[in-house]
RNA sequence: ACACGCUGUCCAGGCU
């Protein structure tokens, strides 16, 4: 069953709702992990009314189920249905928390979340993280940095928040010395420090990072390349594009927005054309 | 790599 729900849960990341329910029809025996895991599939396809019917049949739920379903709610906008069900799921975990602050955080209802994060009774780094990103997304550093503040036991993600919220709020200064402070840094903290050199105009000092970097995946690169084009830079962002390992449709679209940033229309033109019709 | 959640890149959209 285990080899069975894998394929199921690729096929899901994938986006290949129709192939995961053939494996799940054609499985010899079915548990719980096949049932969510085929319910957030449907979820991920923007079939919501599957997923809450595949919610409704299953034969029994978890608590990962029950999340897998707030979440899909979350996500297509029906944060009331997801408030609901979180109210009457049977038990809740620290992920259920997360997950329902983050929604609300999403919709920009911010004070629901903080309501809700203050009614938590345990308040996972997750937890914190979900309102922390809030407050980071609209400016509100005052606020980050207390709950910040607050957090025993901060990881990657918070102290990347963190970096994000000084790097958009222009203060590169402190971003700059939160991450040479940071106990540990992850691909996701470099990008974010370079992201924020690269909105403030300081193009080398960006580079040097990307250049420093131990590992770049395939956002970093995009990164850079946007920022080379951004700036009219286009040389170099090109000089990039060739180097990088391999491209996504962000990496053609980057250059693209260089040449009309240029007011290039002529070679944005020709670049839209050189574009593969799908990645 | 058996299922859910919090942080980074282009564009578009949605919400207030």
């Amino acid at each position: 069953t285990v080899t069975w729900n894998c394929m199921i849960s690729g096929y899901v990341h994938n986006h290949r709702i129709a192939d995961a329910q053939r494996i799940f029809d054609v499985m010899p025996e079915r548990n719980v992990v096949s049932w969510t895991a085929l319910l957030t599939g449907y979820a991920k396809c923007g079939m919501l009314e599957e997923a809450q019917e595949i919610f409704d049949r299953m034969p029994e739920r978890n608590v990962i189920s029950w999340n897998s379903m707030i979440t899909a709610h979350v996500n297509w906008g029906k944060i009331d249905k997801a408030r609901e069900m979180f109210d009457n799921m049977p038990v809740r975990n620290a992920t259920s928390w997360a997950i329902m602050v983050s929604g609300y955080i999403h919709h920009k209802l911010v004070e629901k979340a903080s309501a809700l994060f203050d009614q938590a009774p345990v308040r996972a780094v997750s937890l914190y993280n979900a309102l922390l990103s809030g407050y980071v997304e609209l400016g509100k550093i005052k606020d980050a940095e207390d709950l910040f503040a607050n957090l025993q036991d901060p990881n990657v993600v918070s102290w990347n928040s963190m970096l994000t919220c000084y790097a958009r709020s222009g203060r590169m200064d402190l971003a700059k010395a939160l991450f040479d402070k940071m106990p540990e840094k992850d691909i996701i903290s470099w990008t974010t420090i370079i992201q924020g050199y690269l909105k403030n105009g300081n193009v080398k000092a960006a580079h040097q990072l990307f250049v420093q970097m131990p590992v770049r995946d395939i956002i970093a690169w995009n990164t850079m390349i946007g920022g080379y084009a951004q700036v009219g830079k286009l040389e170099d962002a090109l000089q990039l594009f060739e180097m990088m390992p391999q491209r996504d449709i962000v990496s053609w679209n980057s250059i693209l927005q260089g040449y009309v940033q240029s007011d290039d229309m002529a070679s944005a033109w020709l670049w839209f054309r050189k574009m593969p019709q799908r990645s």
